[in-house]
DNA sequence: ATTACAGTAGAGCGATCTATCAAGAACACA
DNA sequence: TGTGTTCTTGATAGATCGCTCTACTGTAAT
């Protein structure tokens, strides 16, 4: 049977590269030699090819950032303390790793909305999955659902744009002022709904 | 002299393949057909090559677009309802342009921010453009740089992120979020320079 | 031993990529 | 009419693309 992590190595190397340079750029050859694999390899593994190899990468990686996301802003019990803390946490390991890996599935996002159906209903599923999970973290401290979703809505594409800006600008600012803005807007909707 | 319009026409085609596609998705040929050009010319106008297209794309249409923003934001007399009607706007352009236009460099600065140091850079001078022009435009309102600096980076996310989000669901509804964030924010620097 | 299958390995296909090149067309000024 | 410059044009080079294909190796069960 399947003994051997050959699989587990291609699936690797391909998300280090889809991420860092999207899909486009990323060539299969590439991938081999990143994984260390024979060529042919990635065709027995990922009959579909590139496409396949992308969309897995999507769906797999985008569910388990979303979920380390959420971990973070679950490590700290003041949410809006911990929206600065997490927006921290982001900022220093993007400039740890030379502002190469930000958001898995961003980059690839863009590339493919207006030229991949299938590659493009992948990422927005993902954004969907991360907007519902933030609706019910923010939920639990602002009652109106409609704000609660809005507040997850602007948390990721707050989170997107700011990876945007650091890594052109290899400058973890954009990311902490990202953190201050969630952190204000979080607590305009909890004193709205305590005042009134 | 130079008289006549290819080359405009070229840098033309470029924009918009460069804006939809991203950088690597595409290719010279491809921009020469859309611009109805011979190939020869991309060569003759841009010795530099898809790089030098690409680049002077970044400057050109990233100034335009920061300077058709900031006239949006102008149009409307009081900020905050000029910042929903702004994100407003370009939800509505946007989905009028079957969610394949969006910010014009946003894609290809995810794209080249690992790989090409000359795209990353003008990519990153735009972005620091668009922030200081926000960043005066917020001073109008309030009072502290450093505040109104802030308010200008979300600005700059914000609607980076919530395009990303848009073309990827196909839905103009994130934009939308975007905008009343902002106009939040706004207030809340308003509220808060106010109250102390 | 034989059969079967999972995985390894990479040569090679047609297509496409960026870039170069040389020749021709159109225009200005003598 | 000559002459030089600007611009046009597409063939072509050389590399790389995604992908297919065939042959080979190792393991496990009959």
């Amino acid at each position: 049977m399947g003994r051997s992590d050959t699989r587990a190595r291609i699936q690797g190397a391909a998300t280090v590269l889809f991420r860092r340079h999207g899909y486009s750029a990323t060539g299969l050859k590439r991938i081999a030699a990143e994984a260390d694999a024979p060529f042919g390899s990635i065709y027995h593994f990922f009959p579909g090819g590139k496409q396949q190899l992308a969309e897995d990468m999507i769906r797999t990686s985008g569910t388990e950032y979303g979920r380390m996301v959420l971990a973070l802003l679950d490590s700290v019990p003041d949410p809006v303390e911990s929206l600065v803390h997490a927006f921290e946490a982001a900022a220093d390991s993007l400039a740890a790793a030379d502002y190469a890996d930000a958001c898995p599935i961003g980059t690839v996002a863009l590339e493919v909305a207006s030229s991949n159906e299938a590659l493009r209903i992948a990422t927005a599923e993902v954004f969907e999955e991360w907007v519902g999970a933030a609706t019910r973290w923010f939920g639990r401290w602002v009652a109106e659902p409609e704000t609660a979703r809005s507040l997850a809505y602007s948390m990721v594409m707050t989170l997107e744009g700011a990876f945007m800006l650091s890594r052109a600008a290899r400058d973890p600012e954009p990311l902490r002022v990202a953190g201050r803005s969630m952190a204000t807007l979080l607590r305009a909707a909890i004193a709205r709904a305590d005042g009134e």
